[in-house]
Formats: C-alpha cells, sequence, structure tokens
DNA sequence: GCGCCCTCGGTGGTCTGACCTCTGATGCTA
DNA sequence: TAGCATCAGAGGTCAGACCACCGAGGGCGC
C-alpha cells in the first residue's frame, strides 16, 4: 500500500506566493465580495495583510490585469488605485491571437470556429439588430468600397463589419468571442491581400457578399444571412490560402 | 490649429515596462523566432538585455504564464526554466469564470453562447467521432447513473459528458471555449442542483437526455444531436434557475 | 573500471527597502 | 474668492540580497 509508484503519493504542487494572491482576489470576487467598481486595497496594505511581499502582490495584479479584470491608475484619491474592471474584449483577443500563432490551435479549427460563431452572430443580429446598429453596419461597408481603396483601408473594413455584426447580435460573449477570432487573424488577412495577384477584383467580389449579406440583415432573414455569412467566409478562406 | 480640444493631442500613453517586456515576447512569437517548447533567456539575462529591472521581465512572464503562453520550471539544466508552453484551456477557463461570475456576460448571453457552441461540437462529434471517442463520452454516462448518486457526482458526470462530446468534435478551439464555459458554470450548476426541490428525479430526466444524445451521436446522426443538445442545455437551464 | 555520492553553479522564487512619478486634496496667499 | 504651491498616498521601478531547487560533473570508494 505504499508502493513508491501509488500516484495517491504524487508531489503536491507547492503554491506559489502570487497564486494565494490570485486565490484570494479570486475568492473575494466569487463571493461577491468585490465587484465591477470596486477598489482594491493599497499593494502595501494588501502585502501586509497576506503575509506576502509586495512583489507577490504586485506579480497577481499584473496577471488579472492581463486577464482585463483589474485595472490600475497612479496618483492620488478616489480616481487612483488599483479597481475591478472587467474588460474581457482586448484581454480575449490578445489571448486568441497568441494561442494562433503558436499554431496551438490548427487553422482549420479557427476558419470552422469562426463560421460557427458568426453564423450565430449574423442569425441574432438579423432578429435584434436596431436601426442604429444596422446604420453602424452600413458605416463600415462604405468604408471597404471605391476604387482607390489601398490593402489597409480594406482590411480594417472588413474586421468593422463582421465585428459590428457581432455587436449588433446582442450577445457579448458571443461577439466577444467572435471579435477575438477575427482580430485574431486580422494582420495575417492583411498580409495575405498584399500577397493575393489581383486583389482588388477580389475586393469587389467580397465587398458584394458584404452587401449581400447586409440586406439580407435588412430583410431579417436569419436563414439566409446564417448561409450567407458561411459562404463568404469560406469563400475568403479559399481565396486567401496565404493566411494558413 | 493648436487648440487644445484638437483630439490629436490626446494624451499619449506611457507604456510600462513590463508592457515593453510582453511586447517584446509577443513579438518574438508573431515572428515565429519562438515556438511552443523553446527556452526564453534567464530573467536576468533577458532583464539587461532589455534594460529594465528583473521585476519588470518577471511581471510580464507572470502575465503570459496566467495567459498558458509561457510555463516556468525551478532547478538548473535543461529542465529548468522558462519555456513556450501553449497551454490555453486551463486559462481560458479561468478567464470566463472570473467574468461570468463578474456579471459582465449577462447570463442569457452565456446560455446562448454554450448552445451555439454544443450544438457545433455535438454535430461535429457526431461526423468525427471515433470508436475511442465514443467508449470515453460512454464511461461518463456511466458514472452519472445511478440511485445513489450525490449531487456532486452527478454534476462531475455531466461536466465530463459535455466536455467529451467537445474533445470528440475534433476542434480543438470550438473544444476548447465549449470546455471553457461549461466548467465556468460548474459551481453554480452544483450550488442549484443541491437547491433543487427534487434533483434525484431531475437528474433522472437528464440522465434519459444524456442517453439520448449519445445514441444519435452513435447513429451519425448529426441533426438530431444538434436538435437534442439544445433542448437539453435549454431544459436544464429552465429547471434550474437558481443558477443564476 | 564502475558506480555512488556530493559539491557546485545556475535557475526561478521571494523579500526588503529605497526612490521615482503622478495626481487629487489641502490649505495658504494674493 | 481665485489661484497656486505643497503634500500625501497611490502605483511604477529598481537594485541587491538570499533561498530552494536540481542537473551536471568531479571525486571518492569499491
Amino acid at each position: 500500500m505504499t508502493d513508491e509508484r501509488n500516484p495517491a503519493w504524487a508531489p503536491v504542487a507547492r503554491p506559489r506566493a502570487h497564486e494565494l494572491v490570485i486565490q484570494a482576489i479570486e475568492d473575494q470576487i466569487m463571493s461577491g465580495a468585490l465587484a465591477v467598481g470596486d477598489p482594491l486595497p493599497p499593494e502595501r496594505d494588501l502585502a501586509a495583510r497576506l503575509e506576502v511581499s509586495r512583489a507577490g502582490v504586485r506579480e497577481a495584479v499584473r496577471v488579472l490585469e492581463g486577464q482585463g479584470v483589474l485595472r490600475s491608475r497612479v496618483g492620488s484619491g478616489a480616481e487612483a488605485g488599483t479597481f475591478v474592471a472587467a474588460l474581457p474584449d482586448a484581454a480575449l483577443t490578445r489571448f486568441l491571437r497568441l494561442h494562433v500563432a503558436l499554431a496551438n490551435f490548427p487553422f482549420a479549427d479557427v476558419v470552422d470556429a469562426r463560421v460557427t460563431l458568426e453564423r450565430s452572430s449574423a442569425a441574432l443580429a438579423a432578429r435584434n439588430a436596431d436601426a442604429g446598429a444596422l446604420a453602424a453596419i452600413e458605416q463600415t461597408l462604405a468604408r471597404g468600397a471605391g476604387p482607390g481603396v489601398t490593402p489597409e483601408e480594406f482590411n480594417d473594413a472588413d474586421t468593422a463589419f463582421h465585428v459590428a455584426i457581432a455587436a449588433a447580435g446582442g450577445n457579448r460573449l458571443v461577439s466577444s468571442m467572435t471579435i477575438a477570432i477575427r482580430e485574431s487573424l486580422s494582420t495575417r488577412i492583411l498580409q495575405a491581400l498584399h500577397d493575393h495577384d489581383d486583389w482588388s477584383s477580389l475586393a469587389v467580389r467580397l465587398h458584394a457578399q458584404h452587401v449581400e449579406l447586409f440586406e439580407a440583415l435588412v430583410r431579417r432573414d436569419a436563414d439566409a444571412a446564417e448561409q450567407l455569412t458561411e459562404q463568404h467566409i469560406r469563400f475568403a478562406d479559399q481565396e486567401l490560402p496565404a493566411v494558413r
């Protein structure tokens, strides 16, 4: 029973100081004692209370700041200090961009995930978009058209178009993930556009698909919007193999 | 022209030391100079090269470690040091759990996102699951059945069931997101099970739905699997309002 | 010659204490 | 009363020390 290969005696992980601090902060959030907008104690106080060094506290704050959970401001008074912030979009985008770059997610998986999420976003947008959201989508359409458009402008407008649809759907989690995936691909798509033989005629075709999709949203035709979204993404994927 | 309200003169963000270090490491990853498994220079070297203090380097490493991009090991020799790791699942799960807890994502959005992703996972699993994956799913089924099952056991088995389906689909990104969302809800679901009037009969019904879904997967019936998944999730959501 | 053990060096982990910059609040002064 | 100088407290940064850990390599005994 005391066989040294007994998995019950596997080495126990020694928690590091900053992990204890993270856990302490997480516990406060999970229990509801800390909500968005609430301030944390000053780093020096927190270090003294948790009996770790200030460096340990700072490392923990940095980790949670990187996840978009906290936000620090220098200075004095009510405006200064560290607060619970909950700004997930930028953090989620960076997260996905890094892991896509590390090829940790195969490229086909990313495209399929994008199709899944953007189909859902498109259907939600067709059902829920109000006039303002539709106008915002239409504005991005104009930016990507015209004869003199550069790849940079087109790519920015394309990103903005898909992001606007995701936002119009009204589901914050789906739109955050949609935006994060689209933006994680942005620089690669731009590069692929530059490398494309005849990118300006490709831009015309992609823009036409955008217009078609937008019209489906205006008609409130969720099924068509889903199908057009999938066709559009798969078409672009096929035309820009250099993205991989 | 030098109007002080001119937005061109908005304050420029002064980058902090650890952000420069993060950027430097990210650049290496984006350019392909650093790939999974590669070691970073020792903290002291990196600090000297980037002309920041070791504390700044450590904060940057901690942030990327928290995102699952790096991994540090103490000691000496080839095994020790900081490496590019790419372990996104645990980091993504923590990320979502925190942001769901902060109510940054409305609960209905989380349920809808879960439906979207798990429908996709179920369809993929129906098409792609091999014998081993199906056997793994079936194993989790057995754990959640029986008369003497506790809420904890049922919840663990339920999580494992959904996670196994997501894994069986073969799309790593979709399955990571599916798993992260399901696990971010796990503790709340467990609490709701405890609070339910007649949880054991509810468990029987949920288990029956699991069996039905599993049979659809075995039949390779993707459409049925999608529909059963959505029905199952929405049923559970309705029966466990305390989750909110 | 072989194998064990032990020291050594380099790694991340932690802490201390100092100093900086920033900025709201305070209170003095004109 | 308006304006300005000072202050205090917050995060930002740094230098330096010491610790725990663990592979590598050398030395010793067999």
